[in-house]
DNA sequence: AAACGATAGTTAAACGCTTAACTTTCAGCC
DNA sequence: GGCTGAAAGTTAAGCGTTTAACTATCGTTT
């Protein structure tokens, strides 16, 4: 592989001249840049990534963090539209990517990525941060590295409007009519997100008179089959529900599959609610409604935060408005 | 940070005997090797990743490499899951992971992607690489870095079993009593898997005496949208259908949809197979019948085939059986 | 008792780049 | 014509490892 000797050589400067001009350095005639960049393409010379990080303490790295627990990071569908609008923010910039999915057992993180936020291989980290317990970028901040934390709680993160959210889907199930309404959540202190989004459900339920302390609840794990399971015995032990409000798509998606089961018409019947708008809740029969949690949008937002960071400024920490999206999974209370 | 020389000191020996015995290289006492392990301790040493890179000419770093063509990758929910299989086999080993998502544009691989191939930034790659025009390994290969393609062709590479897939599918279908089977398919040799899918399918019709090019077939592009207008166009040209034979879930979901708008039951009036199963693939009414191509095991294998070339070894290249999985979607032709 | 081979550790060069500090050149000015 | 200061390059010192080549020690063997 040529080196930048070899294209100093080439074009008869110094090494140091090359770097400069591939640097953008000011300082040098365009004479002597042209015969760089000329040198550059004869002798095919690529940086090497290594070198420029040991030398300048930077290395056009950014890790995104997955934290596996509880729910296995894999199986979540908005892991990828996060990482698309994160890379499409990098590779802008021609930063990499690198993916690391530190496992958490018992709030202890795993010794491996320890060392790798220590060992200096990455600018900046991007944490999909939800649970509170896997304080996935305490690390970080020790080491004096910028980060930036998605669904959580940190110096600079990036949330989806959870609490609005709620109130919306809340507000949608109330103006169609429903009272007697079930909720299929999860336990308590899982993720912030979703105890964001569970204020927000209580909110508006309050704001039409409704308890959510007082509603029927099953709790699940946000998997589908957990979804049919709790939607198995709240409408048997509650046949007088016009509504299942679930905490995210998947169980919306096996509350929907459980309903067709036991032959209760969706919407007829029974509305079923969703939330996170993940692909498959356009296509379910009937689609679902839900709220979108623009998590393409919290990508490209995290990316850019990171970046600021970096360019030193000290952005402020986003909110993004989430949207409520009507289908065909709810309808009026009674409807026909 | 603390360096090795810091280790070194404290522990009154060389950095090169430090370096060793962290490496495991033979020849020291065991005492040696306490004092050395107990003074990283107590300086908090961990290796910079960036000196040791530059030095051994080794990175730990393994890329993915997910060409961005045609579908945009992000949406297609085997990536995540063969990023699971990957995952498990480096860090298991210490390896790190480097996402990269180059753009393909007329056959021509976008500049940034050459360059961090000949940046020398990784030991290793591994590429989901089903399109036949984007032969986003060869500058791999060319600069001599090990190399594993998934679906793809190359020297090392791991495919699923397609074309049993399609044998079984149109086996399962024959079977059922099904004479008129509509195909929703997509473009020709728009990736490698899907035409050994088509060869499997042909193959299993003409076992039953149907042929393959003699069927109504209608082109879509993976998406669910497509794979509902599909539908819709093959149902009002051909309604004595009784069967839709799709390339991939999305598209049967979308075609499942349809039926549903257009009032035919399923799998009573109308069966439908997807090819794929997708989580989602589950949780559709009906769920679907559908091929489970193994990803996950896809994505271990061809971890465990890199490291072994990077071994030295010269492991065989994989094909991975696959697994018709007959759900709700697909029922007897004519059926009540 | 000399010679030898294994064992245990050291020295120092190399990896390829960046960058602070320095030198040279030259235009502009009084 | 000498001085100044900016512009254009160069020199060389790192960055933190690895590793080939070397030295020193010591127990065996002849």
């Amino acid at each position: 592989m040529p080196t930048l000797e070899d294209v100093a050589k080439k074009a008869g400067v110094s090494t140091a001249t090359v770097s400069k001009v591939l640097s953008n350095t000011p300082y040098f005639t365009e004479a002597t840049r042209l015969k760089v960049l000329q040198a550059v393409k004869d002798v095919g010379y690529v940086p090497n990534l290594a070198a420029r990080a040991l030398s300048s303490g930077r290395t056009q790295i950014i890790a995104v963090v997955f934290p596996h627990v509880y729910d296995p990071i894999f199986s979540d569908p908005r892991v990828l539209v996060v990482l698309e609008g994160i890379d499409a923010e990098c590779r802008q910039r021609g930063y990499n990517l690198l993916l690391s999915t530190p496992r958490v057992v018992e709030g202890e993180l795993d010794e491996n990525y320890l060392q790798l936020i220590q060992s200096g291989y990455m600018d900046g980290v991007i944490a999909l941060d939800h649970v509170p317990f896997a304080a996935v970028l305490e690390p970080v901040v020790n080491k004096g590295i910028a980060a930036v934390s998605i669904g959580g709680m940190a110096r600079y993160s990036v949330n989806s409007d959870h609490y609005s959210g709620g109130r919306l889907l809340a507000q949608h199930l109330l103006e169609l009519g429903h009272r007697n309404i079930g909720l299929i959540a999860v336990p308590e202190h899982i993720n912030v997100g979703t105890d964001e989004l569970m204020r927000g459900i209580r909110a508006g339920l309050r704001a039409g008179g409704l308890e959510l302390d007082c509603l029927p609840q099953a709790v699940g794990d946000y998997s589908i089959d957990s979804g049919a399971a709790c939607a198995a015995t709240l409408l048997e032990q509650h046949p007088e529900l016009t509504a299942l409000l679930c905490l995210n798509d998947r169980m919306a998606m096996g509350a929907l599959q459980q309903a067709h089961r036991l032959g209760r018409r969706v919407p007829a019947d029974l509305s079923i609610t969703g939330y996170d708008d993940i692909p498959a809740a356009a296509s379910t029969i009937p689609p679902l409604t839900t709220v979108n949690q623009q998590s393409l949008t919290a990508g490209h937002e995290a990316a850019r935060m990171l970046f600021d960071i970096l360019d030193g400024q000290t952005p402020e920490s986003k909110v993004i408005p989430v949207e409520l999206v009507v289908r065909g999974s709810s309808g009026p209370a009674g409807g026909q």
